[in-house]
DNA sequence: TCTGGGTTTGACCAACTGGTCAAAACAACG
DNA sequence: CGTTGTTTTGACCAGTTGGTCAAACCCAGA
């Protein structure tokens, strides 16, 4: 009778602690996975270009991973952990107008610290968000309604502008992603000018209607 | 001998005006190469997708497109031959806020009419541009610098506030492919309600902006 | 009705795809 | 050192992919 013989996501249920070199690969897969994914797709993407991009052989990578689908959801639970952190940490007791223009900054900042994350984003969405439209629908929409309605207080006692909140949520969500999805075509466009240092024209603006009557 | 055998893109060089049924396949397998490129990228996407879309077999489809790589260049064409029609007639002569304005209603329109050319645009933007690199760093540049350059005399005349030009018609463009692109996202989060009311809060935006001191 | 080109298709191909497997190579620990 | 479990790999497979081709089909005009 063989020894059983098992991969490293059938061992994940058992309690052991994942070696060191474990620990290196799973890593370098997620990164690559991360690279090709972001760029091509779920589709449009191949074994073959991650396990290159992590300097693995194909099968040692689905030794790590028991198939492309299992990278590309581990990728997106990773990003849908910290994506909406921003949002999350807008807080209803304090002032206003700080409040919101510091969650664009936030914003702003992950997805220019963040390219990638964002870009894998955009790719699943602009796919119709196949794996994630439950939780658009569920764990999202309850966030945005969350700080949407705090927002919206904020409008009525007069310490903001009068704005659809939604709106204003998706225009600071708009602003930031361009920047990381579209890099290429600012970048393009720009020359050689540093691309972030536009972020501020988009910040102007939204803090130019919040202070209008 | 046998008789020569033409597909389609070869007679093109001849001077032969398209039947009917050409224009018919040709138009309807465009549109189902939009359909699938702009949702799948390039190369998420199958000929066999795009040929059960248009309701043609897939050797028939290769002989209105000799490939894959001849739709896709095609419908990038006709992309970008309209593309940049809305920020082309932004007149130097017209009033700064007015004009400004109506571009941007006018971009926001094309997004809201052709959302897969939208989608299309940003697959291949995310895709790190490689078919279309050339032109956005020449023809798109070259607009874009034209253009900013008039903003930018409208802003030392005093006519608007003082913004980056660049990174005024970037807000814009951010703003109006988001609708587009996220539009899963967008309805997910508002549910029922209409989402293109929100694109007044942008104006909104732009306006207060463009009106500040 | 016949004929010539335009159109469509089934059968086919080589390359690539995601994924499997047994065996080999390696690392760690006594 | 040997043993045991971990890691890596070459060979392989069935299904899919972009694309070809000759033959069949259609359809207008003479």
């Amino acid at each position: 009778m063989p020894a059983l013989r098992l991969n490293f996501e059938q061992r994940i249920g058992m309690t052991k602690a994942p070696t060191r070199i474990q620990k290196r690969n799973r890593a370098a897969i997620l990164s690559a996975g991360l690279d090709v994914f972001s760029q091509f797709g779920f589709r449009g993407t191949t074994l073959d270009q991650i396990a290159d991009a992590a300097g693995l052989s194909k099968p040692n990578l689905l030794y790590y991973f028991p198939s492309k689908e299992a990278i590309h959801t581990a990728l997106l639970e990773r990003l849908l952990e910290t994506w909406l952190d921003p949002l999350k940490s807008l807080d209803a007791d304090g002032d206003p107008v700080k409040e919101i223009m510091a969650y664009a900054q936030r914003k702003l900042a992950m997805s220019r610290d963040y390219p990638r994350e964002s870009r894998l984003f955009a790719n699943e969405i602009l796919q119709g968000a196949p794996r994630i439209e439950e939780i658009l629908r569920t764990d999202l929409k309850t966030l945005v309604d969350e700080k949407a309605a705090v927002i919206k207080t904020w409008a009525e006692a007069g310490k903001i502008a009068d704005i659809d909140p939604h709106h204003l949520i998706f225009s600071i969500w708009a602003f930031t992603q361009h920047y990381a999805d579209f890099d290429v075509q600012v970048r393009a466009v720009l020359g050689d000018k540093a691309p972030y240092d536009g972020a501020s024209v988009f910040l102007d603006m939204l803090y130019a209607k919040l202070l209008r009557p």
